[in-house]
DNA sequence: AATAATTTTAATCAATTGATTAAAATTATT
DNA sequence: AATAATTTTAATCAATTGATTAAAATTATT
């Protein structure tokens, strides 16, 4: 029987995360979240104490999952121009299946900076990615211009995140359906792929 | 007498940028912007009616603020190239001066997309502004890619908004003060720069 | 100067919110 | 089967919130 329906606390950590993304922080109450999972509100509390103890588990899953999969990707043994398609192609799929984690990650971290207490240290594990050896390698062979890896991670996660988190604006500016916004994403895609590559892999003036 | 010192409305309108911007709606209370304005709470409803109507205010003019400059520098009688600079140089002193507008209106319009009732229709204005004609004749004549208005603003859009919206993440990553952070802009700007103009500025393969 | 209109204030309201409590219901242990 | 431990519920609390009201204070008009 344990297995046939989840657990109330595995549905209030899942309502949470649906509200809490779609609302944030502030604009959700604990009665949403509650009514969400279909149970008291009350429960809330016994299995998660307070709305901020559950906000922050689902803060720190929502970060783990915006670089999840990013460091995985960097440190693939493929090379290095396939590896900057992989890492904008994966960013490109993950905001795709959550279209709110651009905003929400962003704007939680804005009102509280705090919030970003890393469990691993980020620029260590970056640095000492194989990308990062990669990008040395080719700019020591000046295969690529010289350019710092805090850059080349900001081009793609700009580019990137921006369709997603724009995706409002840009449809109502360019009166753009759902379908019509998803083709203009895929081409967009192709363009930031074909930029970031063209702009690293080339002498400077 | 009158001038003083600024009219109740004037600081009360004042305070609600402030706060809203820093705070957003759901996160502001009215008695925060009555106490930023050191004003009775009761006046705001007095000269507004509602915290609705005032945030409307506000975000009407954020709104404003976001897109004037821009037409603007779309219309200057200068060739393209200089053009694209002039937008990223704009664009780039904008968030510079407001650092919370970008996530402001992005967020505010992702929690309510229909808070966007744009007076002027954007997509008319863009598309008969003089850089739409010069990128046509740019296209026709083979002097840079073939592509959409609406890809180019959005790369340029991307670029620049990003590096302020992702500041809080950027500095915990790489562990950088204000000062190393400012550094770091500016040249993140003029690798955009560079990494569009020439994107755009060459033939594809 | 007297009166009318406008602005500002303190007090208060009803609704909402995060949280607690004590009892009821369910499950696990002996 | 009896008892203990755990989970769930309904009722309730105090604090906060957006808004209103009636009176006071100020300014404008006659």
């Amino acid at each position: 029987m344990k297995c046939l329906t989840k657990s109330a606390e595995d549905r209030i950590k899942e309502a949470a995360i649906k509200v809490f993304l779609e609302k944030g922080f502030d604009g959700t109450t604990t009665r949403d979240i509650a009514k969400e999972a279909g149970l008291n509100s009350a429960l809330m509390n016994y299995y998660f104490r307070s709305k901020e103890k559950l906000f922050s588990s689902v803060f720190e899953e929502m970060l783990q999952l915006f670089f999840k999969g990013l460091l995985e990707v960097l440190n693939r043994p493929i090379s290095l121009k396939q590896k900057i398609s992989a890492v904008i192609d994966h960013d490109f799929e993950m905001f795709k299946t959550n279209p709110d984690l651009a905003n929400f990650i962003i704007n939680e971290l804005h009102r509280n900076p705090d919030r970003f207490f890393s469990v691993i240290s980020f620029d260590k594990v970056l640095v000492h990615s194989v990308f990062a050896q990669q990008l040395k390698v080719a700019v020591d062979n000046e295969e690529i211009r010289e350019i710092k890896i805090e850059h080349v991670l900001l081009l793609i996660k700009s580019n990137i995140q921006f369709i997603f988190q724009g995706k409002v604006m840009t449809c109502k500016i360019w009166n753009m359906n759902d379908k019509q916004f998803d083709e203009f994403a895929e081409n967009h895609k192709i363009i930031i792929t074909d930029m970031i590559t063209q702009y690293l892999f080339s002498s400077e003036k």
